[in-house]
DNA sequence: AAATAAATTTAGATTTGTCTAAAAATAATT
DNA sequence: AATTATTTTTAGACAAATCTAAATTTATTT
């Protein structure tokens, strides 16, 4: 079976929604997609029957199992285009969100899987957002973004962003894996470059781009 | 101004069909889109009203040049994720036509010129079509393809289908370049590979993909 | 040139997704 | 618990893109 852009919109929003325990109010619905209550009220109704979702009137919705895994296929699109658009187009991280939210309903399977297989099997995307897997299986991450770390907090690298060749070749030259223990010593709100202190060695700042693609633990 | 996909298909429709002289017929498009004649008429008059062409009642169409401006855009957004999908992502020339259906109605004027660029230029798309430049104009080819050049036919290499410093890599191991002087003497076609014979040196065969990437003039 | 055939357009209906305004149900307040 | 406020649903209408069937125009034949 295959959906509208529409349909897959309302699926996205209502699995961003009920991340929680409790069911979506058709309310939130509209506001999430700037549209009308009674509009959502209807569209609900077209979801039921596919069996996307449960919803009873004035009870709210949540998505079935099927709804479930047709939104994990839209976010994985949606982070994977992120991630291409950002590390081999070049693009900066702030503009790429509406961009994706066009390629996230191009259909083809095959496009997703090469795309993965062409960026190296991304965990995160650029703004350190877990990748669902071809299974729909998405990295926990109890790691925050390095650029994220306060000031001065001890913290360990737990993950990087990608698997690209380009960021190991940086990583591998600024000596930096997973493990290595570091701190943050000041931030620069001009280019939003860190200066970070690894143990025994010199502080030397790396950019935002870098910082982006690196995940921490604190210690 | 901005345009539904059904639209940008009617314009791409027309684009494709009026490349002699003539006005295109409702008919002719109406088969062209797999649709009915009353359809395209109903749609022909919204575009005449956006001025993308003149239309008269029973007289057939041709794009503005406003229409073909449009036309050449999306033309150019189609052959160059052609390109990608080919040459990046390793898909078949022959299997990516459908999902450039989809990929040429992304709207971002940026994501095309960075990709654009990220290909390294592409002039010619895997089909050795020609891929429009940002300006709308593309390469005239009295060139063929050489995977299409008859065997034992003396040619001449008179473009490349990209720029990529992969291609390009290659042509410098094989010796091949522009000017370069050439005949087929053998198609392979379990793998549509061919055999080449250039003049003073042994013949050798070289891959589909890169056959694909060449285009000759016959001397 | 009249008659027939083919192409094209009009008229009216349908589907999808949306809206406004009114009605109904639920929640909050006194 | 009764009243008010909020949320949600229903009813009816609308725009986009399509369709079928009928009417009209153009082309072809005799």
């Amino acid at each position: 079976m295959s959906f509208s852009i529409t349909e897959e919109n309302y699926i996205k929003a209502i699995f961003h929604l009920q991340l929680g325990e409790g069911n979506v109010s058709t309310n939130e619905l509209a506001a999430e997609l700037h549209t009308k209550a009674a509009s959502v009220t209807d569209m609900l109704k077209k979801l039921k029957a596919k069996k996307l979702l449960s919803y009873e009137k004035y009870k709210g919705v949540r998505l079935s199992a099927e709804g479930k895994k047709l939104a994990l296929g839209i976010v994985r699109k949606h982070r994977l285009w992120e991630f291409f658009l950002v590390n081999t187009l070049q693009f900066g991280w702030d503009e790429v969100h509406e961009v994706a939210e066009e390629l996230e309903h191009i259909s083809s399977k095959k496009l997703v899987e090469k795309l993965d297989a062409f960026l190296g099997f991304p965990k995160f995307d650029p703004h350190g957002d877990p990748i669902p897997d071809s299974h729909g299986k998405m990295a926990i991450q109890q790691q925050i973004n390095l650029i994220d770390l306060q000031i001065n907090k001890m913290a360990e690298v737990s993950g990087v962003g990608s698997q690209s060749t380009e960021l190991l070749e940086l990583l591998k030259h600024k000596s930096i894996g997973i493990g290595t223990k570091l701190e943050i010593k000041r931030k620069f709100s001009f280019d939003n470059s860190i200066e970070i202190k690894i143990k025994n060695q010199n502080a030397f700042t790396i950019s935002q781009q870098l910082a982006q693609a690196l995940f921490v633990k604190l210690i």
